[in-house]
DNA sequence: CCTTTATATTCCTTGACAAGAATATTCCTT
DNA sequence: AAGGAATATTCTTGTCAAGGAATATAAAGG
């Protein structure tokens, strides 16, 4: 998850996939349209190929790109543990906060 | 979207929002917990309270950290408009390609 | 082949930001 | 009030990555 992350908290790389949320794009359009100069067009895609978020099809000079599923089912996947965070009120945590830390002690594993 | 992304694609961060999913956390629980010094757990959490990732609560000189839930929510909501990735094979694309050029031509906004 | 079109890569410079160390702040206890 | 515990802030330094400019590579057409 991380990874994707990294991949995607860059402006213009998050430009980039909104633009491509709307379907396959060559480096020249995408260039154009979010006003990027060509090699830093594919400076970006480079980083987003890496990281496994779109992938690349040549037709004759030109590349298209476009999204990959995966991250994103991954990333719905990641969203699940987060889904049903507890709201609960502060004065019952003092008690819990213990016992966190009781845990803690009681693993007692690294250094 | 994005600075939720940003506050999230570190290392550490990533990390401090992985355990406050299991419930809140003490500054110096979680410090001890990823094994990282007190002064960077306070300013990483710093990063993610200005994010709104996570806000605090004060109990005497401790700070309980935990997570908001409306990231979260947003998120979910942002992934909407990836749920639904064509799969076109890409033997049709060429003139699809061609379409979105033209419709960028005749939008032709800026300079 | 040579030229043009489309894209990728390399090198360089600069800015942002994370860690470290030291210090400041806050609040409890006695 | 003083000391100690928990956390926050400041300052400095080193690293990394994004942008710019130039160049390289790939493919098509004449």
């Amino acid at each position: 998850m991380l990874p994707t992350l990294i991949a995607l908290a860059e402006p213009n790389r998050y430009r980039i996939i909104e633009l491509l949320s709307k379907g396959p794009r060559t480096v020249g359009q995408i260039a154009e349209r979010l006003e990027l100069r060509q090699p830093q067009a594919s400076k970006h895609l480079r980083v987003l190929s890496d990281a496994g978020l779109v992938e690349v099809h040549r037709l004759a000079q030109q590349r298209i790109y476009r999204l990959r599923k995966e991250p994103f089912q991954a990333f719905d996947a990641w969203l699940e543990s987060y889904r049903n965070l507890k709201e609960e009120s502060y004065d019952r945590l003092e008690a819990y906060l213990q016992t966190v830390q009781a845990k803690e002690k009681s693993h007692a594993s690294k250094k």
